[in-house]
DNA sequence: CACGCTTGTTCAATCCACTGAACAACCACC
DNA sequence: GGTGGTTGTTCAGTGGATTGAACAAGCGTG
């Protein structure tokens, strides 16, 4: 590792926070949290961030002590704090509760591997996580991020958007992730499914994050206020995946994605 | 509640951080996380917190700049980067990942509902379930708290402490927290059944928490420095509960238990 | 409508948190 | 042991974040 790992920042005051402690403080978090093993030294943590050692000290002090960040020796890590934090997010959010009463009573989605997700920036993130398929578990966490492009269900958020948005955010010569051979490769492709897909009314992913499994994704309608878009997917097996049970699963996670939209039942 | 909410703070300068913006925003999102709706104006976080209003504001801008923290109108709730971050925090525990795996396979527990819990200040916080027994479904979720005295996995954390901790989180004179009938009391009792515990190797709680459930809990044996004492549970309905899948239980715990301990297996 | 009581935002003066350099402790290598 | 590179902590000066008061906008109530 001569010329170490790439220095994020540099802009520094691009931004003149109006309360740049914090703001840094959120950056260490970030830090800590995309870091591979999860442990940063002082070190680290003010050479990638481009923050003098004394203030990061500070702000470890500070972070540390409100349990957002654990010490270890000379290491520092996440803190548990942040579990809590999230699950206090998570059980605010009362779709997550009735998406587990519908999938378990569901004639179709109760067998099979059912998500709820919220758009994030520019990837999705799992909210919940209904498993009626003990066969087929997946590696994805409830709490984890995906891109946009390479999911059913950031396929089907993002249909939602304004075309403006969109062309923001995939202009045509932009550079997609590519997870699979047949992930989506440019911004005119996933345009072009953005459109059939508003067409249709859900998203379909097919092997392109994982060779073998398909997903189905259909919005939850967002009446109003209220907050970002939701989506529903399921996943399954390609080899045990047919037309007819596509079919059903939609129908099914269009009367979830209803009964979501619409609180009162 | 006439007179209110109580203020929190009003000691204000006890600890004097080394950075008092990102302490004071760490207060801001425990405010939000207690808040029984959930969302809080400027107004109620600045008289709650005793900060200035404009201070206030600066924090909240560079909060939800961060997306710590989501405003709604005038309302302000928990950001969902708080969720990234929580699950960051988890996948980064290889005793999750391993617990999982383990309780599948285990003849057992792979009919039952598992849980692994961490000590968290004079809580416990559950890291994650496994869920066997679909019929019995927990209404307590991933990062929810229980006072030690109330759960089986708290007390036997607890019973791994050493008495003087104990003495000081629990005087003779404490009042502990009451859910049910049969919830301990007493300092006292709660000694005791600690040293019965530490006896034994495990816990038992008996309808303590919930009437009709009951809970055995074993201690993942901390190797070292690592990090916090960890703790596994099953729950059971009373109804349904004997004395020989008890014994079975336990072991099966002891041996996840003693794998989670021993991470090279 | 005018009134009282909220709310959140603006702005200049002050105070304190941030900084940089100097410090001590450590480790690895020769 | 000496030496060059780390590491994290300490401390006094200063520049910018914090603040209080003044502002504007909203909302019931009589």
């Amino acid at each position: 590792m001569a010329d170490s790992r790439t220095p994020r920042s540099s802009e520094g005051l691009g931004s003149s926070s109006p309360a740049p402690a914090v703001t840094r403080a959120a950056a260490v978090l970030d830090a800590l949290a995309e870091a591979p093993s999860g442990r940063l030294t002082l070190s680290d943590l003010s050479r990638e961030l481009g923050i003098p050692k004394s203030s990061t000290s500070n702000l470890l002090m500070a972070l540390e002590e409100a349990r957002l960040i654990t010490r270890e020796g000379a290491d520092f890590s996440l803190g548990r704090k942040l579990v809590e934090l999230g699950a206090a997010y998570l059980s605010r959010l009362d779709e997550v509760q009735e998406f587990y009463k519908f999938c378990e009573q569901a004639p179709t989605l109760s067998g099979e591997t059912v998500r709820i997700a919220m758009i994030d920036g520019d990837h999705i993130i799992y909210l919940a996580r209904y498993e009626g398929h003990p066969a087929v578990r997946l590696t994805s966490n409830i709490g984890d991020k995906m891109p946009l492009s390479l999911s059913a269900v950031g396929k089907v958020l993002l249909a939602q958007l304004h075309d403006h948005d969109i062309e923001a955010m995939f202009p045509d010569d932009v550079e997609l992730p590519v997870m699979t051979p047949k992930s989506l490769r440019s911004a005119a492709e996933l345009k072009a499914q953005v459109a059939a897909i508003r067409k249709q009314g859900y998203a379909l992913e097919d092997e392109e994050s994982t060779l073998g499994v398909v997903c189905l994704a259909v919005p939850v309608p967002t009446h109003g206020a209220h907050g970002p878009s939701l989506g529903l997917s399921v996943t399954a097996l390609k080899a045990t995946f047919s037309e007819e049970q596509a079919a059903l699963m939609v129908k099914e996670l269009k009367e979830l994605a209803h009964s979501l939209g619409n609180p009162m039942g």
